[in-house]
DNA sequence: TGAATTATTGAAATAAATTTCAATTGAGAC
DNA sequence: GTCTCAATTGAAATTTATTTCAATAATTCA
């Protein structure tokens, strides 16, 4: 619930209050491998603990997201899906025709950053990316 | 309304058909400089057209983001932002902290676009980008 | 021309995410 | 322990965008 280097010891080192809710939110996100959408979250932990409402799920994630923790991609499903921050740096390419998704390690978008904290001093976040376009099989 | 080489004439060439609710449409993304959003399109038309709907607006910006005829940006403002896709090819630098907006040029996402083609075979949609990060007076 | 077919629209419902605001909880002061 | 205050939450309203479905408009073809 509180493991040691997870989410919720960096949220109660800063201050935050480690809620029960909370608790049931973090779980949520680290337990799953996957890319984790708001409402699955809400799902897993209203099992458990009916007294919790949507809206903190989503505070929780924004607040997640602003401390660095988690990361949010759109992958232009119509909802955007959680990652924990230190799970696997990588990018997503998704074919707007077919749907297919290709992963990429983050080195490929190094030389941008790069670029512009040399050239702009700006601190891009570039960690965790949907790239849309046309996979090979689409674009002949 | 339906120039020569502009978004009009392109939708007709396609095949699809010119009402006059995706004249004002169009018009009203044509003639402004800047970004525009859904809202501001639907505002300009309705003055001027009251029988026009919102939903429209919407599914005229979505057939014209699939042809690829302008661009939909987030810039984190919580409402998205549309241009036509051939009026300067660039970026956007945005700061989370300050708010701050820079402007770059196409060219910072080439390398990229050249490795996914080489590596992947994937066509990457890199026209208007929203990069978002911390500016130089706010990650000091 | 006129019927059949297809594209487009408006209105209303729906969905995802955010905001508002009052109630509750918890941490620290005394 | 009790008081005080700030943080957090739940519930409902709101916002942006999408979807559904019936009505309308335009195109095709007999
Ligand atoms: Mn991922
Ligand atoms: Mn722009
Ligand atoms: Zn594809
Ligand atoms: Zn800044």
């Amino acid at each position: 619930m509180n493991n040691p280097g997870g989410i919720g010891s960096k949220l109660s080192e800063l201050g935050y209050r480690l809620t029960p809710q909370r608790m049931m939110i973090l779980s949520a996100i680290e337990s799953s491998d996957d890319h984790v959408s708001a409402e699955e979250i809400y799902a897993q932990v209203v099992a458990k603990y009916s007294n919790v409402n949507i809206s903190t799920v989503y505070r929780t994630l924004e607040l997640l997201k602003r401390l660095g923790l988690v990361t949010e991609t759109d992958m232009g499903e119509g909802r955007v899906r959680y990652h924990p921050a230190d799970k696997g740096h990588h990018h997503h390419l998704v074919c707007k025709e077919c749907g297919a998704i290709i992963n990429l390690t983050e080195s490929v978008m190094a030389p941008v950053k790069d670029t512009l904290l040399r050239e702009y001093k700006f601190i891009a976040d570039l960690e965790h990316l949907a790239i849309f376009g046309r996979c090979i099989n689409c674009s002949k």
